[in-house]
DNA sequence: CACCCCGGTGCACGCCTGTGCACCGGGGTC
DNA sequence: GACCCCGGTGCACAGGCGTGCACCGGGGTG
């Protein structure tokens, strides 16, 4: 099996295998539900062949974690490229989420599960990722034109409910129909949402 | 053993254990990774009796939503009653938020978890739950004063936010260290929060 | 060419799982 | 007082689970 390459490739092909066979089986039932041996028995190896490249299933969840967050990571640098007015960025920072949401299906159905149901440590190791994002964010939002009277801590509150708000709108795109309409809704109402929390934090201070 | 009580209380009284049981199992690990043996082994009952309960774990996990959700809407009224001034609305919506997150910490421990993670049935259920608790915050806002300028629409999206928000802070504190000053900060965030967005949707239709 | 490293194998173990079935015994009802 | 309803019991079964162990065979290396 697994004809050509060398030893390293073999096992990195294997390793990728167990990655997407976990991904894909979680897409119903959380991490902690998969069994060693289901994961096995899709990829085609035995089962104790699996701790030839993990630990434990929970190692394996770390490792989905990581791999889902760079693709995020290179979501956040499409959004960073453009104008930095607020209606583009917002609208350009929905349209690079749904579109990477389409193209991760699997990542993001993992994190959605994994950030509320999975192992502590790969709960943690979620939430962490997503502060590290929201601090990104803060520091981008403070570079932008017109932030002059937001403080370091509402740049961070507000960072915090956009994130929020971004996270819950890709958790209602992964569970929306088939119907394109549902969707299409749902990034209306988000776009509308981001521009009420900027009018919000524009005028800010200066309200009472 | 239990020894007083016409027959339906004791019927009662295990269903209320097998409920309770299922609860506190459930911290750790979701729904679908509770075995019905766990659970039976856990109120002191023989596996198989579980049946003259419930048809299925699922169906157990249908009527603990149900049950959960019966306490956020005694939170819902608790927030009608008092001054429907904006300030107040917000602070005493967080403080009857965190005081039900307390004293149902499993329920929404439960509730939290099987949100993103549960069968589908339940999710179901959780997400029609929630979006009737949108939709009664969205009639309430509606006979606030300084209201008059939201569409139906803007309403909806609004309401939309803030239960987004709200979930969120539920989550954020659950998940909390058990340091007092942790969940201090996070109220603080969600008061700030929900203050930008009230600020934005009172200038929404006035800005550009 | 010979040696070894190492991903994958096959088997075995003890444990836990859901569920079917016949059965019990006491409250509830006629 | 006799009868039945029904929550709880005990046993059994077949299957899935994680994991330990000895083993294989081909690529990689001296």
């Amino acid at each position: 099996m697994s004809r050509p390459g060398t030893r390293g490739e073999r096992k990195e092909r294997t390793r990728r295998a167990i990655m997407d066979a976990a991904l894909s089986l979680s897409e119903e039932s959380s991490l902690g539900a998969l069994s060693l041996r289901q994961v096995a028995k899709e990829v085609g190896i035995v089962p104790t062949a699996f701790y030839r490249h993990f630990d434990s299933v929970e190692a394996l969840g770390l490792a989905l974690v990581d791999e889902s967050f760079v693709s995020l990571r290179a979501m956040l640098r499409d959004v960073r490229r453009g104008d930095p007015a607020f209606d583009a960025m917002v609208d350009r920072s929905i349209n690079v989420l749904v579109a990477h949401v389409h193209r991760q299906r699997a990542h993001f159905l993992f994190i959605a599960r994994e950030r509320a149901a999975g192992p502590p440590a790969v709960r943690e190791a979620i939430r962490h990722q997503i502060e590290l994002f929201e601090h990104e964010l803060a520091t981008d939002l403070a570079g932008l034109p017109g932030t002059d009277p937001w403080s370091t801590e509402d740049l961070r509150v507000l960072s915090n409910l956009i994130v929020t708000a971004l996270v819950a709108t890709a958790e209602a795109i992964l569970s929306a129909p088939a119907a394109p309409d549902a969707e299409k809704a749902i990034v209306e109402t988000a776009r509308t949402q981001l521009r009420m929390v900027l009018v919000g934090a524009l005028n800010w201070r200066s309200s009472p």
